[in-house]
DNA sequence: ACAAAAGTGTTCCCCCTACACCCATGC
DNA sequence: GCATGGGTGTAGGGGGAACACTTTTGT
């Protein structure tokens, strides 16, 4: 506990000799369980809000590097689906006044002209990640990290709730173009459960014979052998991706659109 | 030019009383004319290379109102068809040692520590003009400031190429839903110039009634009475944008690709 | 046996593609 | 009148949308 005041002090007001000053991230991440799209947050402390995470640009690591770096603290995946989105930059989305009051409620001396009150620009990033594989941890900034679904995230902090909303914009987006199913889904799936990701994701039901059609004419999915057994009713076949022509739809797209 | 050579010291060293360190932007600006695409470029002082127009960002105006600013100062134009696309952030993208090469060149005394010799993070912007309203000005920091065709810009300095590439990615996958023709054509136009636009875009022909087909069917168009004459040949109809249905288009996305 | 869910097939229709034809204008 | 480019029409095919049938499994 003693340490983690320390680390905080040191990083609170010397923090701007390793990072750069005014650029900050965010990283909206999703995951998905039990039919639901999730969001990682973090609990502020002396705040009754929760928060994206987020981090600050070392200055020997590139955006996406740190953002790497803030998602590896976070849920301790590394090589993440992460895709930058959006500049949020309005004037007055950091609040240096809250800043103050939190940093007093710590009992931190804040100096004059600390650079954390400057006016921040912050770089949106979204990513995609197993659920079942992530393990949320939080650091010595916040008190809590957890997965909320993402209709029901509440006031988040700052601009927060409107970089969710741009990141899912720009998930729907992309969804048309690129093969997200990789990220949010364990390595075996079957295709309902991939179909409910993309209703999900859409906010509307599709149909179950021409997403299987679509979906296996995009040449990217492996049937294996196996079936899920357990459930009830008919036991459906597990698919996976097939890595190269996954790899290859990364880069190429795919077309048509839902 | 003693003005000028003031505005520069002063903008060098007490630039970052008005500006935020680390972050500039990066405006590639696309005209259209004699069947090509044009970028609008500036000759920078003591180096035979050309750059895109770019700038800083004021303490006090968000990312957009800066390009905006930008935008206005190079061509004189207001309310442009502009978006963020992309941050840059390699490492070595800026080169320190080219600006001090570059201010001993000038004769200008750069105080240590100064902040443009900080390591800057880049936000891309692309812009849409009409060729034929945009008045290219350089500006103090600047010779000359001229339309190069898109093909044809050499070696520009830093990442400003892959800057452009971006750039030029971008609008072609915005293609298939953003209605672009209405920022880089003159009010009225032919269908045929129209299609001229989308090929070069593209890089590749199309059929000409199935184009005007489709186009006519996004029903963003009008179809003027008159005809373009003194041309060789039968005079072609003038369009011009439905300002209502071309607004909605812009928000909700067109379909279809190219 | 029955309900519910999963696999597979079929039809229809729209839109994209690729053409053919006619019209206008300058030489 | 002829070449060239622009406007309009049409046949064909591929793929998406809508729907029926069969198969499997737990209760």
């Amino acid at each position: 506990m003693m340490e983690q005041k320390q680390e905080m002090h040191e990083f609170i007001n010397r923090g701007d000799e390793h990072f750069m000053a005014h650029i900050s991230l965010d990283c909206v991440i999703f995951g998905f369980h039990a039919n639901q799209l999730k969001v990682l947050l973090l609990k502020i402390r002396h705040d009754d809000r929760w928060a994206l995470p987020g981090g600050f640009v070392l200055k020997e690591e590139t955006m996406e590097e740190a953002a790497d770096r803030v998602l590896n603290e976070r849920t301790g995946l590394n090589d993440i689906f992460l895709r930058q989105f959006h500049v949020f930059s309005d004037i007055h989305r950091s609040n240096t006044e809250k800043f103050l009051e939190l940093m007093r409620s710590e009992g931190i001396v804040v100096e004059e002209n600390n650079w954390l009150t400057k006016r921040f620009i912050s770089v949106g990033f979204y990513a995609l990640v197993d659920y079942e594989k992530a393990i949320p941890a939080e650091g010595w900034d916040s008190e809590a990290c957890e997965w909320f679904d993402l209709d029901n995230v509440g006031e988040l902090i700052l601009d927060h709730n409107k970089i969710i909303g741009a990141a899912l914009e720009t998930m729907r987006r992309q969804l048309n173009f690129l093969p997200i199913g990789y990220n949010l889904l364990p390595e075996k799936f079957t295709m309902p459960e991939l179909q409910k990701l993309y209703e999900t994701i859409l906010g509307k039901t599709l149909d179950r014979r021409n997403f299987q059609r679509k979906m296996l004419a995009y040449g990217i999915l492996d049937r294996l052998d196996e079936r899920r057994k357990g459930g009830a009713h008919k036991a459906p076949y597990l698919y996976k991706f097939n890595l190269e022509q996954y790899q290859k739809a990364l880069k190429e797209g795919l077309q048509g659109g839902w």
